[in-house]
DNA sequence: TCGTGCATTGCACTCACTGCAAAATTTGCA
DNA sequence: TGCAAATTTTGCAGTGAGTGCAATGCACGA
């Protein structure tokens, strides 16, 4: 990849991020109705089918962009110590997913109250990439604990708890303005899972 | 409610079941993407603005529907014993959720073969009814602890987790054909979750 | 300066979904 | 049975998301 390719991969994602900030803020003063696609792209500047090139759906306008993958967040469990017990390892991916959701400081107000007014769009997830991040964890904790994930539930059920309170933690601690921060709430239930229900 | 009123409600809900399968059919016949609105209207004989009486959305007609609500589940609930463990108790509930995702005998083929081509429909959750459910059991269950959930991460916890293993357990157990039920893969799930991760 | 490749845009199209009002049908009742 | 009221079905017209295609604009390197 050439240096003018990787100034584009930066140029389009500032573009991306500009138009994703011009539609929070549109919702915010105009309500969820009034995002229309037409409505963005008139706000942005840009005609509505370039604002296809880059969401592919309206919703996705309005999602933090996540900054890992499938691969590196296995890799992040796959390079945990091979003696840490396997919850331990997850506790990381997960602290790492949770960050992921915390935007820039100069945008988490904006984020917050968007959150705040409309808490079914942190509910929304993306059902593509996340199928593939659940296979690939569960093979790399079956593969640390030497289990057939067919036969022995538990990387399933590790794998799928982990990423239920992963949710529920960001949500809560977006949504409910406590002291605790999305990683406390993390360790709590991450506690609470680890010595039993 | 008069009698003539139930009929209808009988009449209402037969209708719209046989429209179900009529779009199940049609997906396995000619794929999903065949499955327009017009298609299913056409096949199950009403106008395409009928359809919109009986579903408020196209994806609707791919659901089974479920027997419970917000209030059964969480009566259910606080039916049981006062000193049974809290998660004991969850047990129950999950296999009540469980149970309706197990068709009719006659069409449990049907949607197998449906789920099986296109397990993403099995993931496919109604993010209004669940929040309800949601915010209702958690109640339910910090009255029992008397914690208070705001607080106490122990109520969302468990629900949260709960319902995650219940979605795993259901999609697992309708996709791969191993000996093992739905109800059997909550046992699972639930002992390693009771006992600890 | 020219040409290559990528980004932007307009256009035409399909399809989901909605409100409204008319038509068809069912039901309750005299 | 027959009529009026309630309910269901449907047509129609409209909004808005999302897509493929082809033309245009633009930046970069040779």
């Amino acid at each position: 990849m050439s240096a003018s390719d990787q100034r584009r991969e930066r140029q389009k994602a500032a573009k991306r991020h500009a138009i994703t900030l011009t539609a929070v803020r549109l919702v915010l003063d105009k309500g969820l109705d009034a995002m229309t696609v037409e409505a963005i792209s008139e706000a942005a500047d840009i005609s509505p089918r370039t604002f296809f090139n880059y969401f592919s759906s309206k919703d996705e306008a309005l999602q933090m962009r996540p900054s890992w993958s499938a691969v590196s967040l296995t890799a992040l469990f796959q390079d945990r110590p091979a003696d840490e017990p396997v919850f331990r390892s997850m506790r990381v991916v997960a602290k790492e997913i949770a960050d992921s959701f915390v935007p820039a400081r100069e945008e988490s107000e904006l984020w917050r109250e968007l959150w705040r007014r409309h808490p079914e769009l942190l509910a929304k997830r993306s059902p593509e990439g996340e199928e593939e991040i659940f296979r690939s964890l569960i093979l790399a904790v079956a593969e640390r604990t030497g289990t057939d994930p067919m036969k022995d539930s538990y990387p399933s059920v590790v794998v799928t708890s982990a990423f239920s309170v992963i949710q529920w933690a960001v949500r809560f601690s977006w949504i409910n303005e406590d002291g605790r921060t999305t990683a406390d709430l993390i360790d709590e239930a991450f506690d609470l899972l680890e010595r039993g229900l």
